[in-house]
DNA sequence: TCGCATGATTTTGTCGACAACAAGAGAATA
DNA sequence: TATTCTCTTGTTGTCGACAAAATCATGCGA
């Protein structure tokens, strides 16, 4: 089975690309917290590059929305609101609703079939015991494979390497809990029948669902742990 | 009425801020035909800037999609494909269909009864004479209003910022002819009606409808445009 | 004449240094 | 004591120069 933690992960021909690399899997492994200055001279140095190839690396690190940069301030590691992460939820379900309709005209029977026995690994994870890294990471390469599927490559651009990446900083950054496992799978097994009818439209609208179910889970997650905090 | 030719243009504080503003004008304009190589040193000097910052600048085309870099090699214009502009309206239809739905629900009537008014006036010039530019503004100033009145920052960055500007190129690289005008009035009638009522459901319907008919359009005014050259 | 290897040249990637700007400490004054 | 101004300090923006890589031209051989 591919490795579900990326879509495609290009490997470093520059240093600007090498350093990038480092920076991001620092920001999305949690060790650079959120809101965090980031000094040009200090990371240079401690990564062993120039300024000038840091910068570039910073860069990029901007247009994947993973920091911020103010001119004549510097940069910062983004901090995500809760705000932002309904945002991005609402943008995920408009086009991971695509994605599922282009995907149930565009993948193969064989392609179909991997994503049903993705489904099954699912629910006997579930049934035996609660191994929540794996079921995250069958949960992610579910959605990839569908967004792989639409066979729409700025959509497939657009999906793993901004938005994902937003969703899995923020799991890291609220410690956010293992999403609703038994209702997930109902719900994967109805995308994956709509999409073996080759319905793309109901692929479209059971997609869609899943995403608000996720969203109203995550904000339901979040102010449970507000409330906690609030009365310690 | 604001000018509808952006979103927001923020003004240039640094120079690679200014040399990005001027190229990216330069490209959306046409005077950067596709595919055209970049070359550092010339466009350096020829903009009186260091080649930092002109790479700076690049690399900031280059988030913006406008412009495609390969290491060691250099930095091109892009040349948008048939198949990647109905890629981009696919993200449209999905994208601004939702901005049409949450816009329903965020928009104030006072806003609300603005895009009325714009729709009017799309009507009037339709039905006094050819003013083609005009109506392409106005449709420009109808869409991002809808896309503003959503209220997702994210989302209004990502219509705005990368997918009009890829529109734009688009129109200016192929002289992409004005769309359908009584059509598309009839439509844009149709969704503010929605959001008047405040259905936002319906408004995102009409939406989708609406860009799939413009990418329907577009893609016939290719085939013909083929036709015309291949007979030539 | 065509294909391939080799060298020259241009272009990109990388680096260190200087200038401009912002943030913060400290002193002078109301 | 609070406030404002100034100065210091550190950071970012900008630049030119060097090294490595790719492209192009030339020449050799089949």
């Amino acid at each position: 089975m591919a490795t579900a933690t990326s879509c495609e992960e290009q490997e470093p021909v520059t240093i600007a690309d090498r350093v990038f690399n480092q920076l991001r899997e620092a920001i999305l492994g949690g060790r650079m917290a959120p809101g965090q200055k980031i000094s040009e001279p200090e990371l240079a140095s401690s990564y062993g590059v120039s300024r000038g190839s840091l910068r570039e690396a910073i860069a990029r690190l901007e247009s994947s929305n993973l920091v911020e940069r103010k001119p004549n301030v510097g940069a910062r590691v983004i901090t995500l609101s809760i705000e932002e992460l309904m945002e991005i939820y609402h943008i995920r379900e408009a086009l991971e609703g695509m994605a599922a309709r282009l995907a149930a005209g565009n993948m193969e029977a064989g392609e179909i079939a991997e994503l049903r026995k993705i489904v099954e690994t699912q629910r006997n994870e579930i049934s035996g015991g609660n191994y929540a890294y794996f079921l995250k990471e069958v949960d992610l390469d579910f959605h990839f494979r569908i967004i792989q599927g639409s066979r729409n490559k700025r959509l497939i651009r657009l999906l793993c390497k901004d938005l994902y990446d937003l969703v899995r900083f923020y799991r890291v950054s609220f410690n956010a809990s293992s999403p609703r496992p038994e209702q997930a799978y109902e719900e994967h097994s109805a995308i994956v029948a709509a999409m073996e009818r080759g319905d793309g439209e109901m692929a479209e609208l059971l997609m869609r669902h899943h995403i608000r179910a996720s969203r109203e889970n995550a904000l339901q997650s979040f102010e449970a742990m507000q409330n906690a905090q609030a009365t310690d």
